[in-house]
DNA sequence: TAACTTTTAATACCTGGTGCCAATAAGAGT
DNA sequence: ACTCTTATTGGCACCAGGTATTAAAAGTTA
């Protein structure tokens, strides 16, 4: 049963390292490279299950299309649940697959960071309100899936300076800290 | 001269503007969209110069396959203009609409830190980069239709941490500055 | 040698086109 | 009304890069 040959297993290593390095290559390219026939490469990527080249190519666009759309990054980024101006604010950001590294599934560092800085320019009661610093920590990664909820507390607000500080939960973790200074455009009067 | 019939040049913005919407539209599909034959479809993207569906969908998959390593192109926020792996990198991001407040023509501080963050975890060689903290400053605010440059230099990496600064530029002003301090998952320290 | 797997070949068919030529249709100019 | 020009449509041959199927050939053991 055991058979001496097995060219095809190294083959079909050969192969889908070949098209991992190169997806752009068809199956007439590999006969080149791996000296069997064009018949032996469809047999091949039938059983491994990789689909023909055009297949690839298109799935390749659609996933870099998905992730081009989802850049918006707008008002507030995630959902405001409860907001008391120049108080506190709480909003929910749930994490999908547009805001993660497709490797390991960790959310992006910018993506958790612009939900708790638009939650703390959106607490600031004021025309005009821009994060000015920030000290910021990523406590633990947010993962694909997760649901983030960011709380903001107003520590001090004197004249155009208020000083906000959010922590961002994923259930009773705390994934993100940090401390803003959003500048205001003039005093709390003008509201 | 002058005809008055240019249900042309409205067809043609039409179907401009559908594949851009949907590059994914076959002729046959537009066709029922535009209400013309195919043979007319494919006169007009003659004229557009707008490639087949096919030549699309590979254009589309070699942007996103134009990865360096650990980071896809379109993953960073901005265009990569300069990227010295481990030593520093250069990112172009222009301040448009969706990102600035429509009160003050302001952009958000989340859109300039992203285009920072993603350029400090770009710049590290690694498969995965995550940011750990950060300590970034405002300078000034950047405003709508500006260029903002980017340039992240990779000040010491040392185990598991690395320090990039990033600072952004319009012109010749500052606009942010921001020390990163970024976690990779292991292995390379070759600087 | 028989039984088996693996490889190659041959053929029909598919999609989403290009390229070319000819036949209409729809104006505009005079 | 009759041209002249542009626009639209149709038909046909052809292409790349495949799928699907059937069959033959080659290699591999027991």
């Amino acid at each position: 049963m055991r058979m001496e040959r097995l060219p095809k297993r190294q083959r079909h290593q050969q192969l889908s390292k070949l098209l991992d390095e190169n997806p752009f290559l068809t199956d007439r390219e590999l006969t080149r490279l791996l000296k069997v026939s064009i018949q032996t490469i469809r047999l091949d990527r039938l059983e491994l299950a990789i689909p023909e080249l055009r297949e690839r190519l298109k799935q390749m666009a659609e996933r870099s299309y998905d992730s081009i759309r989802s850049l918006p990054l707008d008002e507030v980024i995630g959902d405001v649940l409860d907001l008391h101006l120049d108080k506190s604010g709480i909003s929910l950001f749930e994490i999908s697959e547009e805001h993660v590294f497709s490797r390991s599934g960790i959310a992006r560092g910018h993506h958790v960071f612009a939900q708790a800085n638009s939650l703390a320019v959106a607490v600031i009661n004021d025309e005009i309100a821009l994060t000015a610093s920030a000290d910021i920590r990523f406590v633990r990664p947010a993962r694909l899936g997760e649901k983030c909820i960011a709380k903001a507390y107003v520590r001090s607000s004197r004249g155009q300076k208020a000083k906000v500080e959010v922590i961002t939960y994923v259930g009773e973790e705390m994934v993100f800290q940090g401390d803003f200074i959003i500048y205001r455009s003039a005093s709390e009067t003008k509201t």
